[in-house]
DNA sequence: AACGTCTACAACCGCTGTACT
DNA sequence: GAGTACAGCGGTTGTAGACGT
């Protein structure tokens, strides 16, 4: 079977774009609007796959990008999000207006995960690093990561991922080389359950799962995706300080 | 000044979910 | 229902610049 490349790789530039390049991709849309990113290319007469361009105008060339630093509030709102919604980061990108995923997802790993080990809390579980290794009783957020786990795991490296799964020692983040390393992966949140009864603090106390999370296992409508829809349907009030 | 290491982040890769035929 | 095309997502990598020795 297999799917055909989606770009002619010997015929496309890689690498960082050139301000020549990002002017004519910003010139296009800006006449032709988002879409069909496939053609895109070859119309804006770009030699770059369509992946490209949609990432390069989503993270870097969208005129309502932010950019500049996170203030603390991004940051607790993104460390609350995380803890809601694990690795999601699209979903948590969805809650800051301007800030792209790629963009949290690079905060993230940057600096928020230092940020949680030195106010000692594991950044994977969001639990104090004390705790973090005791036998915990399934929770909203982890009850489903187990088969979810193995499968993904299962394919990439025969590391020994049991022991890093409930690892949470800040030597294993702190090493110069965490990053290569094949780290435990966030309990995931699994947005197709029924909705449960609200937890009673579960995340410092007052976080509550948005209703909006777990509904919607119906059909799509025609002309929307159901990521789309379900993305949609994720909007949360905002306040200043994070999940009200 | 030269070199090695670390950090930040842009970009790429592979996979998944959905729509369409 | 199967096969294919496409968009989008999350993980990973590459690399420029900052920093330390």
């Amino acid at each position: 079977m297999g799917r055909s490349p989606c770009c002619e790789k010997a015929h496309t530039n890689k690498g960082a774009w050139t301000k020549e390049e990002d002017d004519r991709l910003v010139a296009y849309i800006r006449a032709h609007g988002e879409g069909c990113w496939r053609s895109l290319p070859k119309a804006a007469g770009l030699l770059r796959c369509g992946k490209s361009c949609r990432l390069r105008w989503i993270n870097y060339l969208r005129p309502d990008l932010k950019r500049g630093n996170f203030t603390d509030d991004e940051d607790e709102l993104i460390i609350h999000l995380h803890a809601l919604l694990g690795n999601k980061w699209s979903l948590i990108a969805a809650r800051l207006p301007g800030r792209t995923d790629n963009e949290i997802k690079n905060y993230w790993n940057t600096h928020i995960r230092r940020k949680l080990l030195s106010r000692g809390v594991d950044p994977v579980t969001h639990r104090p690093i004390a705790d973090s290794t005791e036998k915990k009783p399934p929770s909203a957020i982890g009850f489903m990561s187990n088969q979810t786990e193995v499968k993904k795991e299962d394919k990439t490296t025969p590391t020994p991922t049991t022991t890093a799964a409930t690892s949470s020692s800040s030597e294993e983040y702190e090493s110069p080389t965490w990053r290569r390393q094949r780290k435990p992966k966030l309990p995931d949140l699994n947005l197709e359950l029924c909705i449960a009864p609200p937890f009673p603090s579960q995340l410092e106390g007052e976080m509550l799962v948005p209703s909006a999370l777990a509904v919607s296992n119906s059909k799509p409508s025609r002309g929307r995706t159901m990521m789309q829809q379900q993305r949609a349907s994720v909007v949360y009030p905002v306040s200043q300080n994070g999940i009200t």
